[in-house]
DNA sequence: CCAAGGCCTGAATG
DNA sequence: ACATTCAGGCCTT
C-alpha cells in the first residue's frame, strides 16, 4: 500500500528543519509559531488552533519534482532512499529566529536554546494533556532584555534576535510580502536582517517562504559538493565568500533546476545520515 | 572585492 | 584535570 510518495513524517521532522519537535508515543508534537502540531505517523495533523496548515506541502507535485531534481546517480539513490522526505512550510518567524540561533552551532544546542526561549517568552497552553510553550511573539522578544534572551544559551545572538523581531513587528520585515515575491528580492529584504547571511537567509525562504529553488549552502552541503559534484562545481576555497555563494547558487539551480531546494534537503540528509550525525 | 579574526556555548577530543 | 577544537555563520576590520 505505500506509494513512492508517502510522507515519512520521522525523517521529514529529523532533517535538520525543525527543532522543536518532540517524540510521545505514537505522535510528534511540534511548536509552530503560535499553533502547536500533534502528527501521526502516517502524516496527520491535529492542531492545536484547530486550523488547516500544508505543514508538509502536500501541495506540491512530488512527483514532477523528484524527476525534476533527478539529474544523476547520488540525487537518484537519497531520493529513492528517502522517498518521504519532505520541505516543511512552518511558522516564519519561528524559522527566522531558529536558523539566526542556528549560527555557527549544532542541532542538540540550536535546539535546548529554542526550548528555553519558548519556555521564557512564550505562552504556556496546553494541549492532548501535554503542557507546551508556544513560540514567542515578534512583539514580546522586541521588547525584551538582552540578558534574558543571552540567558537561553543564545550568547551574542541575543542582539541579533531581538533585533529581528523588532523588524518584523515594525513590518520592516512583511512575510505576507516574501511569500508571494520572488526568489532575488525576497532574499535581498531577509539578509538585511542582522544575523542573517546567506545560508540562513535560504533556510528561511526554502522552509518557511515558499521559495523551493533557495539552496542552503553550510559546510555539509559544500562538503557534499566537494565530494560528488567537484566536476560540475569546482570549489577552490574552503570558505565560500559572498561572491561564491551567489555564483555557486546560480549553477546549481541550472542543474538542478527551480526544484533545487528539495535536492539540497535530500542530499543533506543522506549525507548525514551516512556519517550517523544526531538529530532531534 | 577578499582574507583573517572574533564571537557565546557546550560537547568532544587531546 | 585542563586546554583546545569544533559545530549546520555572520560581521567587522
Amino acid at each position: 500500500m505505500q506509494d513512492n510518495f508517502t510522507i515519512d513524517v520521522e525523517n521529514s521532522i529529523n532533517s535538520g528543519q525543525v527543532f522543536l519537535w518532540e517524540k510521545n508515543e505514537d505522535y510528534w508534537y511540534g511548536i509552530n509559531g503560535q499553533d502547536i502540531l500533534r502528527v501521526s505517523s502516517s502524516g496527520k495533523i491535529k492542531t492545536f488552533l484547530n486550523i488547516k496548515t500544508d505543514f508538509f506541502r502536500e501541495k506540491d507535485n512530488l512527483e514532477k519534482i523528484i524527476r525534476s531534481i533527478s539529474k544523476d546517480k547520488i540525487t537518484k539513490i537519497a531520493v529513492e532512499q528517502y522517498s518521504g522526505l519532505r520541505i516543511l512550510e512552518q511558522d516564519p518567524f519561528q524559522c527566522l529566529i531558529s536558523f539566526i540561533v542556528s549560527a555557527n552551532s549544532n542541532i542538540q544546542k540550536i535546539k535546548s536554546s529554542l526550548e528555553k526561549i519558548s519556555k521564557e517568552f512564550g505562552t504556556r497552553v496546553e494541549f492532548q494533556n501535554k503542557e507546551f510553550f508556544l513560540f514567542p511573539k515578534p512583539e514580546i522578544l522586541a521588547e525584551a532584555s538582552i540578558d534574558k534572551i543571552k540567558h537561553c544559551g543564545v550568547g551574542y545572538r541575543a542582539q541579533f534576535i531581538k533585533d529581528a523581531a523588532e523588524m518584523v513587528l515594525l513590518k520592516k520585515i512583511d512575510f505576507e510580502y516574501l511569500k508571494k515575491c520572488e526568489y532575488k528580492i525576497a532574499k535581498e529584504k531577509i539578509c538585511s536582517v542582522p544575523g542573517v547571511g546567506n545560508k540562513v537567509a535560504d533556510c528561511v525562504l526554502l522552509f518557511s517562504l515558499n521559495k523551493l529553488e533557495a539552496f542552503p549552502l553550510d559546510r555539509w552541503m559544500i562538503r557534499i559538493l566537494g565530494k560528488y559534484y567537484s566536476d560540475k562545481f569546482q570549489l577552490e576555497t574552503k570558505t565560500i565568500t559572498e561572491k561564491q555563494y551567489i555564483i555557486l547558487h546560480e549553477k546549481i539551480v541550472s542543474y538542478f533546476g527551480p526544484f533545487a531546494g528539495y535536492a539540497q534537503q535530500f542530499l543533506f540528509k543522506m549525507e548525514r545520515e551516512n556519517y550517523q550525525k544526531k538529530w532531534l
